[in-house]
DNA sequence: GCCGTGGTCAACCAGTTGGTTGAGGAACAT
DNA sequence: ATGTTCCTCAACCAACTGGTTGACCACGGC
């Protein structure tokens, strides 16, 4: 439940009636109701879903009468877009490189060019559970 | 396991060790054992997220000798960019109409402008398991 | 006040997930 | 053939997830 931000986003959207719901309400705001009525899972269900989208920061509510009208919060989207592009782009980069040193050394090298034995780990993601003390050590 | 593509991407991105991976995979292509050397987990544990990250199209495996380099693909993430950009710019469109009809009505009309009480349902995501049968289902 | 509507909270259950250990397969070196 | 290295498969376990039902809270209408 204390994920980072970027695993609860991930993981909100990895579910097909979650990511139906942001569809959804990439046309409007709605309350729970109206969110629950097209699947057949009870409403209590689509409250839970409602609760994971909002943890991740996608969706926030408000109060209207008895009504809590949901709302996409799009900006969120832009955790994910900047993780993606960044990783990209660097494949893409290596991509480019290889390419370059291929065609610089036209055949007299050895003709398996490991691309690095061993990176010595780099900034990454974020600062990750990285060998904590194990088995289920979720910070 | 049979999953829609795109919740295997989002889902296989939702853990944070793999999402390390992805990262380190960026760099350059890397065995099971290279990629297990930073956390405490066994590298049957890494395997098992490997094999996630092939499920969900990220990464590709050859074979070199006894070693099995692990290579990502990272064509996959336009999937998951064009999933988000279509819903984005859909909530940001939406703004620019609110914010136009604002604009255009200064005060006399009622002050709480109802986005949309019910669309008729759109394409969507996917062909979801939108209420099938039974379950409390009031037609 | 009391009731209906809209929504949440709590307890529970089944299936999935992330980890473990142990056994074993595949490709080399000798 | 035997051993070594790299990796995967199978069985098991604890924790999480997505669903259920039932109780309950917060409004507004009467």
């Amino acid at each position: 439940m204390a994920a980072d931000p970027l695993s609860r986003v991930f993981s909100a959207l990895a579910d097909p009636t979650r990511r139906d719901m942001v569809a959804r309400l990439a046309v409007g705001d709605a309350t729970v109701n109206e969110l629950a009525e097209p699947y057949l899972v009870t409403v209590q269900a689509v409250s839970k879903h409602l609760k994971v989208l909002q943890d991740a920061g996608l969706v926030s509510r408000s109060r209207q009468a008895q009504r809590r009208p949901v709302h996409l919060e799009a900006e969120i989207f832009d955790l994910m877009t900047k993780w993606i592009e960044c990783y990209r782009r660097q494949a893409e980069e290596r991509y480019r490189r290889l390419d370059d040193l291929l065609r610089s050394m036209p055949d007299d090298v050895e003709p398996t060019p490991r691309p690095q034995p061993r990176q010595p780990r780099q900034p990454l993601t974020q600062p990750q559970p990285l060998k904590p003390p194990q088995a289920g050590a979720s910070t």
